[in-house]
DNA sequence: CTAGCTGCAAAGGTTTTGCACATGC
DNA sequence: GCATGTGCAAAACCTTTGCAGCTAG
């Protein structure tokens, strides 16, 4: 990714979110997280599997984990451009992403309005809405120059 | 789905699609795309496996299937309240989805106004933006009322 | 100390593949 | 008739589960 797209470095404090519930913030916890918080183009589950085995952890701890981390909103999970599911740490404040469909680099923004969308599609269907959830394809700086 | 809610009936005509592409249209893809045709809600491909197996249609066709509909744009994809992959019949025009939590109603639309928003996001990222996948997420009114 | 977490290995699901036969054009 | 598609069954792959031992608090 360009240096042209700034980046979030801002990070959850995820002991922070396990002592608040109860939960222990293990070794293992600890080392999935950095390795999601350390590519910010999002990674599969088998991408993470594969990596972390090296790190001497078990499949289902990263399984694990990363259901829990998508529960606690911490990871969200984005659609790459083949279809599969790449997870994605989350930057507290941004909820949407734009991704590269080349090197599947994501940056998160926020300021989306859909509210007067989601206002008129209340009045014509009936519907209750109770979120949305928007990703932006196309290609980046980096991509684009090759 | 509520009667409050409209649908479209208006359906692709797949016999044409795959002629002009020298594919065959044979039985099973006929009878697989009526069956999503018919389920406005969606179908996950296990579902989808399961009811056509009735009809004595194998699970390598139905898998097949619904990967060439999906690469020729006639079913899209989107991820139901548990996170799981369903497959929409499109309707000519209607690109973006209001998903019902409760019975996974599905109610296409088109009018959402991005390109603001878009060329905001090209300026400020240097993206060349492709496209986008917006999911809402409410209550149908049949729900909300249960 | 003990509830909660981990790694391992096995079980359970899902998706893909190879191939002989069938079908649309 | 022949390219394309199909069903079956097996293979490959992905995800979950059970459990004995470990660890954070």
């Amino acid at each position: 990714m360009g240096d042209s797209v700034n980046r979030h470095e801002h990070r959850v404090n995820i002991d922070a979110v396990f002592h608040a519930r109860g939960m222990h913030c293990t070794a293992p916890r600890r080392k999935i997280w950095d390795f999601f918080a350390g590519h910010a183009q999002g990674l599969t589950i088998s991408e993470a599997v594969e990596a972390l085995k090296r790190l001497r952890i078990g499949q289902a701890t990263v399984y694990r984990a990363v259901e829990l981390f998508v529960r606690l909103g911490l990871l969200t999970t984005a659609r790459d451009s083949v279809g599969k599911i790449r997870y994605v740490a989350v930057c507290p404040g941004h909820s949407h992403t734009l991704i590269c469909s080349g090197c599947h680099a994501v940056v998160e923004f926020d300021d989306c309005d859909l509210t007067v969308l989601e206002k008129q599609l209340m009045a014509r269907t009936g519907f209750a809405i109770q979120g949305h959830h928007l990703e932006i394809h196309g290609t980046c700086p980096a991509c684009a120059a090759r």
